[in-house]
DNA sequence: CTAGGGTTAG
């Protein structure tokens, strides 16, 4: 219309800027705005409260209210924007204030003024101030609607307040709102938040007609519950029930696989989802990464790479920086670091995916060099900021940094010491040895410690062979998680590193009571595009005859060489003999000897496990890289371990 | 003709 040189008027200005507004394409938004004020409508009000609602939606507040305030004639619509705007944006108080100034300057707030303003604050987060408006609403004489009930019902989720939940929930069923799809799926959306999934269940029941936005809502409080099994099922009864499931759908399940250990699910699942025609967005991607990088599949992340860059939606800053994590995750810190700079607006999200990156990889230098920068930078950190980089001044033993960065973190930044990062503290003390200090930071905390910080203390037991302190330990752990076969395990270890062996079969009979089992070590290695998994002991795998013999002879060779493994970490009192025997079964070994055998020579290695390495296999493999020539990575649940000629990059200290 | 709502994300 612009470029046949037709003449705009105060008509069409607010439907073209209700567009942009829509879709947040601040760029056209300004070039309107330009068109504007060459036209002669800049003080048409309709035009006026167009162009600060768009530039509201845009983020840009400071232009928005640059207009509302240059406004002759302020309507209840710029008013309404402008209050809708700051509460969204998480400025409560000029919300507030502005809310006061519209009806002092006699303009009445509507329902849909005060439907905007909860909304804003249900979007920013904020659950008291959402449910604490509607109360206000109601007793200025003001009647909800459906869409005040789906506004509100967001931040009530946050709250976890099953009670609040269950009073709108009354209100919706006596004003008949039941029927609105959007206040259906919000409801649903709500008691999955809240835990409740009975109620859930019988919303989602009774929903009139089928909504698929209400079916993701399902899916995704099945799978916040734990119920990963029902939340699969129903996801395919949904599909062959011919619901239209959108893109949202697809990202709900791959997310619900991702996130509970189903990650060669979730990867079947996002094929399968290209393949009946949805493209995967910008959330689809950061969903996805978590499964490519749990179990180091290096093509399929590559690939996901490839693919935010052909979508163009690689600037988006949670595909980007979840593409940092995934890279460090796959042992190449240097692809992570690549990525990271390429991110053109950072956030705290991707500094923390990278700090966390080095830090796994046990470069400390490295870590608190970008924790310093993104400082520079004017970026805030947060608590996941201090937990990385507090876990990397303990991977490398800097006491004085980490005490420093621990006293600034709550002193300088303003921010809550967490239990992770006591648990961060424990582990930097304890695993220099420093055991009295750690136990004695446990117990000055002004909160009960919870199972990770006790964790902490019975693993720097473990490397210490302190049976005292890992028993007060472990007994802490066995009230606080008594379901947990790990920390039986470590106790367990540290008696039987100390040959105590009638307290190691004591340990063993009370897991035994418990029917508990030891979780079974669990190794993945990617060869040629395909992730093979290996069990400790399992012996299906086709090749295993051959890795068996590999591993054998590079025993033999090992032997020769002087070394022998450290037999100290089986837990069983048995001969030495049969001890070697079942350190051969670990799975990391298994899956190094299969890399070995399908790889030409030379070729890295990349290995990941479920539990942490044992000091036979790091002994081990140190020896294998030396002798075949190889790097190899190996990342258990702590960190990363780059074996390269007969050394390791956590110099034996884990 | 201009203002308000639900589902996926470290």
């Amino acid at each position: 219309m612009v470029s046949l040189n037709l003449p705009c008027d105060n008509f069409v200005f607010p439907s073209a800027l209700k567009a942009c507004a829509g879709l947040s394409v601040l760029q056209v938004g300004r070039q309107i705005h330009g068109l504007v004020s060459v036209s002669g409508f800049g003080s048409d009000p309709f035009v006026q409260s167009s162009l600060a609602h768009m530039y509201v939606r845009c983020g840009e507040m400071v232009k928005a209210r640059k207009v509302f305030d240059r406004m002759d004639q302020r309507n209840v619509v710029g008013w309404s924007a402008m209050v809708a705007g700051y509460a969204r944006e998480g400025y409560i108080t000029e919300a507030m204030e502005l809310f006061r100034m519209m009806r002092d300057s006699g303009v009445e707030p509507n329902l849909v003024s005060w439907n905007g303003l909860i909304a804003g604050f249900s979007h920013s987060g904020n659950s008291v101030k959402g449910v604490a408006t509607l109360k206000e609403m109601y007793s200025q004489g003001f009647r909800p609607d459906g869409t005040t009930i789906s506004s509100v019902l967001p931040s009530v989720g946050d709250l976890s307040s099953l009670v609040t939940g269950l009073q709108i929930h009354g209100c919706v069923v006596k004003n008949g709102f039941a029927a609105d799809a959007c206040v259906v799926s919000a409801l649903v959306d709500m008691y999955g938040k809240c835990g409740s999934t009975e109620n859930m269940l019988q919303v989602f029941d009774e929903m009139v007609e089928m909504d698929v936005a209400s079916c993701n809502a399902l899916v995704a409080g099945l799978s916040r519950n734990g119920l990963v099994e029902d939340a699969l099922r129903v996801f395919m009864q949904f599909k062959r029930q011919h619901v239209e499931l959108n893109v949202v759908s697809w990202t709900s399940v791959v997310a619900c696989c991702a996130q509970n250990g189903k990650d060669i699910e979730a990867l079947e699942l996002f094929r399968e989802m290209q393949s009946v025609g949805i493209k995967p967005n910008s959330v689809t991607v950061p969903c996805l990464l978590p499964a490519c990088a749990n179990i180091a599949a290096l093509t399929y992340g590559k690939a996901m790479h490839c693919y935010s860059l052909r979508q163009g939606i690689f600037e988006n800053v949670y595909v980007s920086s979840s593409l940092v994590d995934m890279y460090a995750k796959c042992g190449k810190i240097w692809g992570a670091r690549v990525v990271f700079d390429m991110i053109p607006f950072k956030n705290v999200v991707s500094w923390n995916a990278i700090i966390g990156g080095y830090s796994m990889h046990g470069k400390a230098k490295e870590a608190i060099c970008m924790f310093n920068l993104m400082l520079e930078s004017g970026q805030k950190p947060d608590h996941i900021s201090f937990t990385c980089v507090l876990s990397a001044c303990s991977q490398s033993g800097l006491i004085k940094e980490g005490k420093e960065y621990f006293r600034s973190m709550s002193h300088e930044h303003g921010l809550t010491v967490r239990m992770e990062h006591y648990a961060c503290m424990v582990n930097l003390l304890g695993r220099v040895g420093k055991l009295e200090d750690a136990y004695q930071m446990i117990s000055q905390m002004p909160t009960k410690p919870d199972a990770c910080v006790w964790g902490a203390m019975l693993s720097a037991c473990r490397i210490h062979g302190n049976a005292t302190l890992g028993e007060i330990a472990a007994e802490e752990l066995f009230r606080l998680e008594p379901r947990n076969a790990g920390n039986y395990v470590l106790l367990s270890n540290i008696y039987a590193s100390k040959r105590m062996w009638d307290r190691v079969n004591r340990v063993r009979g009370r897991m035994m009571y418990i029917g508990l089992k030891k979780n079974p070590g669990c190794s993945w290695i990617e060869l040629k595009n395909k992730v093979h998994t290996l069990l400790a002991g399992d012996k299906s795998h086709p090749q295993m005859t051959q890795i068996l013999e590999r591993l054998n002879r590079l025993n033999v060779e090992m032997h020769k060489s002087g070394q022998f493994p450290d037999t100290q970490f089986v837990l069983q009192d048995v001969e030495e003999q049969e001890k070697e025997h079942i350190l051969c079964g670990h799975s990391e070994k298994l899956a190094v000897g299969l890399g070995l055998l399908n790889t030409p020579p030379g070729y890295p290695l990349r290995v990941i496990k479920n539990l942490r390495i044992c000091g036979d296999c790091h002994g081990t493999i140190k020896f294998i890289a030396k002798f075949e020539g190889r790097q190899i990575f190996v990342r258990d649940t702590n960190r990363f371990h780059h074996f390269q000629d007969g050394v390791c990059s956590c110099e034996d200290y884990w």
